[in-house]
DNA sequence: TTCCATCCGTGATATTCGTCACATATACTT
DNA sequence: AAGTATATGTGACGAATATCACGGATGGAA
């Protein structure tokens, strides 16, 4: 397949699953590795198939989404660096629950599920990482249940601003851009009313708009 | 401790994880598990505690809520025989999520997660079992976050009794009794919401009232 | 029995929020 | 530059749903 090659350890030393691995014992997975670029917008899993690879994120960013019937989307999360995902079919055998989209140019590793699952066999440190990585998903998930169930949009929106910033100098900020209808799809409310949150937040200032679609939010949003 | 005993290989046998181990590992197994029988409302588990037991479901069942600084609760889901719960802090170390309390007279087979985590290293079959289990628990979640952000309370209403029923000679049956309030609660709705609901979908012939607080679905429920 | 804790049904009312209908943007392509 | 697709702001309106306020039922437990 013209769009896919082979590894180096170095690579897959990047991914937290494979930290502390002995160099001898990278390069032995490397061999099953291989790699794929996408760019913007492909879908790498559609949800109803049943496939067998498991992917780790290299650098970029995936959506992973469900569509129903209608073209209405629910984005559950946006994943990047390090993440796994198509894991799941691996452990039970069900067709895929969602669909993983590239939100932009982006590498994959790539495993077939047979490899993978006796890398984690012989690995049981691989093995932790990966349920680890799927209690912390069940955590997020159950949150995102509570909010959808207990808050109404001002507070989920604020909610999710707070999950995305990470600390700058000092500040709470969201450096990517993320437009406001995928806000609306990551928390399963209209765009404008999410524009119209968004809007009240800056005014009461709680939120500044910075330079590329960045985000700062002031302390007060803390108490959300 | 009064209420920790000691459990049987018989009985770890009728847990799923431990299906198809020799009977010499299922010994060696029990001696480092203890039972824990525990009436109706009691609270095993508390949102933010950091303990260190894996518990598994013997018989009875048990409820995984979340309740809010008003008081309002959220019913992640109500588990019962061989359903596995407290391994997520054994995975991640973080505080628990979420808080599980006994929805009737429950034993429950405990073991401490050091444990746990040794017999997953020396049982890859048990790692399997554990981590399909976590990732069925992770479609569940994403399944009903889905139906939150995309669907009405009718809809919620109804999804969720189609989860719940169990086919039983042609009809499919919900026969564990559920509150509304419950039912509510799962769904992120108000108890006099369902209870309109409900309503309607025994005038409208979808749903039959069985005794004991049973429900029948009929078929037209299908189309949900 | 009587008490107490839940659970349930129902009407009236208030509010949140989605939908529709626009006019603009903004950005990437050709 | 023109063209196309996607993202955005905003007002008006109505539908879905929570909340409130009851009266009643139900089921143990004392």
């Amino acid at each position: 397949m013209s769009n896919k090659h082979a590894v180096s350890a170095t690579a897959l030393s990047t991914l937290p699953v494979f930290q502390g691995l002995e160099a001898a014992h990278l390069d032995e997975i490397a061999r099953h590795a291989g790699m794929r670029r996408v760019a913007r917008g492909v879908p790498v899993v559609r949800a109803g198939e049943v496939m067998d690879n498991v992917y780790f994120v290299l650098n970029g960013s995936m959506k992973v989404l469900i569509c129903d019937e209608d073209g209405r989307e629910v984005i559950f999360t946006i994943i990047g660096q390090g993440a796994v995902f198509g894991e799941m079919g691996m452990l039970d055998a069900a067709p895929r629950s969602a669909s993983v989209v590239s939100a932009m140019a982006t590498d994959l590793v790539v495993f077939s599920q047979a490899d993978f699952l006796h890398i984690m066999k012989t690995h049981f440190d691989v093995c932790l990482r990966v349920m680890g990585n799927l209690a912390q998903r069940l955590r997020d998930a159950d949150r995102k249940i509570e909010s959808l169930a207990l808050m109404d949009v001002y507070g989920r929106v604020a909610r999710l601003l707070l999950d995305l910033a990470e600390p700058v100098d000092g500040k709470n900020v969201i450096r990517k851009k993320i437009s406001k209808q995928d806000i609306a799809k990551m928390i399963g409310a209209s765009r404008e009313m999410v524009s119209r949150v968004m809007k009240d937040l800056i005014a009461r200032g709680l939120v500044e708009e910075g330079g590329q679609g960045q985000l700062v939010l002031l302390e007060p949003m803390d108490a959300f």
